[in-house]
DNA sequence: CGAGGTACCTGACAGC
DNA sequence: TGCTGTCAGGTACCTC
């Protein structure tokens, strides 16, 4: 379900409400949604009693730092680690409120709330891993830059595209390309720039290349100022909706006319992926 | 490396 | 009502 901009969002939340609480226990209703370890018991036991000491994100992970009660020197620090995939979601609840059919894992804290892995279709996954071992949780270890980084540069992100042959649209949804880009803002960046998302990257002029990389940023910067999208069932940490599903220009547009052009908005399967552009003003 | 397919799951919705 | 097909914000894994 989420992008970079909800997982930031979510991220802020749980930032907010969290550091320094103390997971008291862990209840673990699915098996299969953790990924790491492989016993389920060591799992659990390992998180029990660990403070939460910080919490990040790089692409769309979300990276729970863990330590001891008492310890300030952590030295085989813990990381759980939170994929949500398509309708996953993290929410904090009261310890005594009702748990829906689709919370699949609980952390109980020590102030009385939880922490519960929302899952409908039970695609996310959690990780308990070694700071120094990123390659024990999924793909984490091998993402892409952060889009917004500092250090990716119009210069940098040229050079990257200018050694790709795949269709833009693929590779911008490519995390090993770049991280924390999905379905949705993807289109709107690609929309935004005047590309049409099955062009070769390789293809693309530098000035074209630049309209991307601005193009992009500015479309995930916006989408976390309005707190994310919420197109079907996104909500926060929190249960608060999104508000960028408004200031979006052509998806879940199709049939629509183009706000720049006045040409309609098609649909149509790229990279195996619903894309969603104007066919004018996107070549 | 790149493209295309399948698989993993549940629910919403359209059409008959 | 109820069946069937399609679609969904993601990723892993497979073959060619």
């Amino acid at each position: 379900m989420p992008e970079l901009p909800e997982v930031t969002t979510i991220v802020r939340n749980l930032k907010e409400q969290l550091l320094e609480r103390i997971i008291i226990s862990v209840i673990v209703r699915e098996e299969k949604l953790v990924g790491f370890p492989e016993d389920i018991s060591t799992f659990i036991d390992e998180v029990c009693g660990k403070k939460i000491l910080d919490i990040n994100r790089r692409g769309k992970y979300i990276l729970i730092k863990l330590g001891d009660e008492l310890g300030e020197d952590i030295v085989d620090g813990k990381l759980l680690v939170i994929h949500l995939r398509m309708t996953g979601k993290l929410l904090i609840k009261d310890g005594t409120e009702e748990c829906d059919k689709h919370t699949h894992i609980i952390f109980r804290l020590d102030n009385g709330q939880d922490l519960r892995f929302n899952n409908i279709r039970k695609f996310g996954r959690v990780y308990l891993i070694d700071e120094d071992r990123l390659e024990d949780a999924g793909g984490l270890a091998e993402l892409g830059p952060e889009p917004l980084a500092d250090d990716l540069t119009p210069e940098v992100f040229r050079s990257m595209l200018k050694r790709r042959k795949a269709g833009i649209k693929s590779l911008l949804l490519n995390q090993k390309f770049i991280a924390g880009v999905g379905n949705i803002y993807a289109d709107e960046a690609l929309f935004r720039a005047g590309i049409n998302p099955g062009k070769k990257a390789d293809s693309l002029s530098e000035q074209e290349m630049d309209r991307l990389y601005y193009a992009l940023r500015e479309v995930l910067q916006q989408g976390i100022k309005y707190n994310g999208t919420t197109f079907s069932d996104y909500v926060n940490a929190l249960g608060k909706a999104g508000d960028f599903q408004h200031k979006l220009l052509v998806y879940q547009k199709q049939g629509e006319k183009c706000p720049r052009c006045g040409h309609e908005i098609t649909r149509e399967k790229i990279g195996g992926r619903s894309s969603h552009y104007c066919p004018h003003c996107q070549e």
